[in-house]
DNA sequence: TGCTATGATGAAAGCGCTTACAGAAAACGC
DNA sequence: GCGTTTTCTGTAAGCGCTTTCATCATAGCA
């Protein structure tokens, strides 16, 4: 540092006053004469002062910091759920602490995640454990949770999606509008709770239309282009006959397309292909991805505030749940 | 906050030491008979003491945090490049703070990345002005830039990719082996540098094959799938004659193909395609798209790694290249 | 034995800020 | 006009930590 950065005496002294003084302007906590505020402005200005964050943490008792978890996938998914954390925090004034959980080693909390350090926490990961969570919560630290349920019994504000009516639906148009029944559904990662309810739709959409549910015809997606990939093709050299592919999410639905190709199975004249996010890319693949559109960045923007109003003092919603919209373009069959 | 978390005078009194020792211990600071460590370790163990980074911020003059500014587009891009630095601050034992350029304000210096709240600052946006790069500078502020050179004559360290090698190499392989001739260009955003020195490439590959540059087959490609698209779709009912596009990127060339299927051409038969980058879902692509491998996780990582150099007070290299490498896939011509 | 390195610890001074607390000045009420 | 608010401002006490500086053993060495 070539020049040490001002401080707050710095601008009492250039103003003339004290440095409670400078600190109530700044932070407009009491009156202050119009005359003084005037001075103390342009002391800050000439003197290009900007509050050190981490005295003003250490004063104050929040640190005006919130904390986002994130699991080390490397999915599009994840920039408009950051995007729209991002902007809330922003306009609250906040800081965004970003934690990539490493894969070889369990997110603790003894992370720079902790309490200590932000105000709040934004967890999606399946790494915090459900007992880390209660104790998290336990403690009273303002959390939300993104995508997974609380612990039972205990009253975590969280997101999700409506899942489960997407799914229905979605599948609900292969069987009534292209007549399909032999219908695979690839899972997301283990104890993905977006996955559950997207099979429970599967599930529940298949019921109402009298087709069995058939076990061999659930594979392992991992919501990742290249499990999804990996597994259609042992389905295609096993021998397994299919229809449709709903593939768990779209980055998913990405492999399983590259599978088919590959194999020189046609979409959507051998084989329908279903996704669920719309994520940018969707529209772009070829043939262009019919799938469910899930506001990730609202649910994103959403968490967040849930989160602020809790460290405000609010009573946050237990439950936030956003809904989807079945998104039809080509892959399943329909024309463009 | 419904229990007062442990401070250090709390670890201090159980272990019947001074704040002093108990700091030694925890950052190995200073010599600690092994007897007094042990019965200190117990005491933080007990309490579940965590230090107040705040606090800790406060006292030693560091902060522990660096700071990535990012433009707000939401690029399959990012996300290695996230990653990369994020591996390297966790294993530095620092903080990452992110801050996305919002696009209706001019990401200034008196956002929370500012000096006072970050040790570094990676920046990546086109946001920053030369201007305030150069003062942030000059003001001894560790600083590594992402894909662009600094402002003329200062020294500040900045890491590319050889984008120009590797786009010439690309079109020479267009040129020698698949016969093309009328190649055209998508450029990046506006005084985006990867974008320039692509361009240069593909200009020196058109040049030594004695192909005339014709500036009518470069158009704005913009790095984002739907700026291409429009710009393809433009092409193609003004009836441009082209036999291949280098899209600027990978994520361009996703626009690209899209634009060419809507409209009836087939690639790579009537168009090649080509991008840069080699992103996660080039290889699934449809047909797989010929590009080029950017190192991007690793380049970021680096830039962490020199940022770290700096707040050290070790001399960083000036410049960090990373070389790039030709990825032949099937957009091309080239058979599977 | 006397003197200096060396190890282990504590006391205390801040880091830059917020925020009672308190005082002084100005405005108000009757 | 005197007591009482109200407005404005300064003093000072921390927030939890790191880090000299000083102290006091203990050990090494001539």
């Amino acid at each position: 540092m070539r020049t040490r950065r001002a401080t707050i005496s710095d601008v009492a002294k250039l103003a003339g006053v004290s440095i409670a003084t400078v600190s109530r302007v700044v932070n407009g906590t009491a009156p202050v004469a119009e005359e003084t505020v005037q001075r103390v402005q342009e002391a800050i200005a000439t003197l290009g002062y900007t509050p050190h964050a981490a005295a003003r943490k250490l004063a104050g008792h929040e640190t005006r910091t919130l904390g986002v978890l994130l699991p080390e996938v490397a999915a599009e998914f994840f920039f408009p759920l950051v995007r729209g954390i991002a902007e809330e925090v922003r306009n609250a004034g906040y800081d965004l602490l970003i934690h990539v959980a490493s894969s070889n080693q369990k997110a603790s909390l003894s992370t720079p995640l902790g309490e200590h350090n932000t105000d709040g926490l934004l967890i999606f990961t399946g790494r915090l454990s459900d007992a880390e969570i209660a104790k998290l919560y336990l403690t009273g630290f303002p959390i939300v949770l993104l995508h997974r349920s609380p612990p039972a019994g205990l009253p975590i504000p969280y997101v999700m999606f409506e899942n489960k009516r997407g799914a229905r639906e979605l599948i609900e148009h292969m069987i009534t509008v292209h007549g399909k029944r032999r219908i695979a559904f690839l899972r997301g990662p283990e104890g993905n709770e977006d996955s559950e309810w997207r099979e429970k739709g599967y599930r529940e959409a298949l019921e109402k239309h009298n087709i069995p549910f058939d076990n061999d015809l659930v594979g392992m997606g991992g919501f990742d282009a290249d499990i999804a990939r990996e597994t259609i093709e042992s389905w295609l050299i096993d021998g397994l006959v299919f229809d449709t592919v709903f593939a768990g999410d779209d980055e998913a639905a990405m492999g399983v397309m590259a599978a088919l190709r590959n194999t020189g199975k046609k979409v959507p004249e051998d084989v329908a292909v279903l996704g669920f996010d719309d994520i940018n890319s969707a529209k772009l693949m070829s043939p262009p991805l019919t799938t469910v559109r899930a506001p990730i960045e609202a649910a994103a923007a959403g968490a967040a505030q849930a989160l602020f109003a809790q460290i405000n003092g609010q009573e946050p919603p237990y439950q936030l749940l956003y809904p989807t919209e079945i998104v039809i373009r080509e892959s399943c069959g329909c024309l463009p």
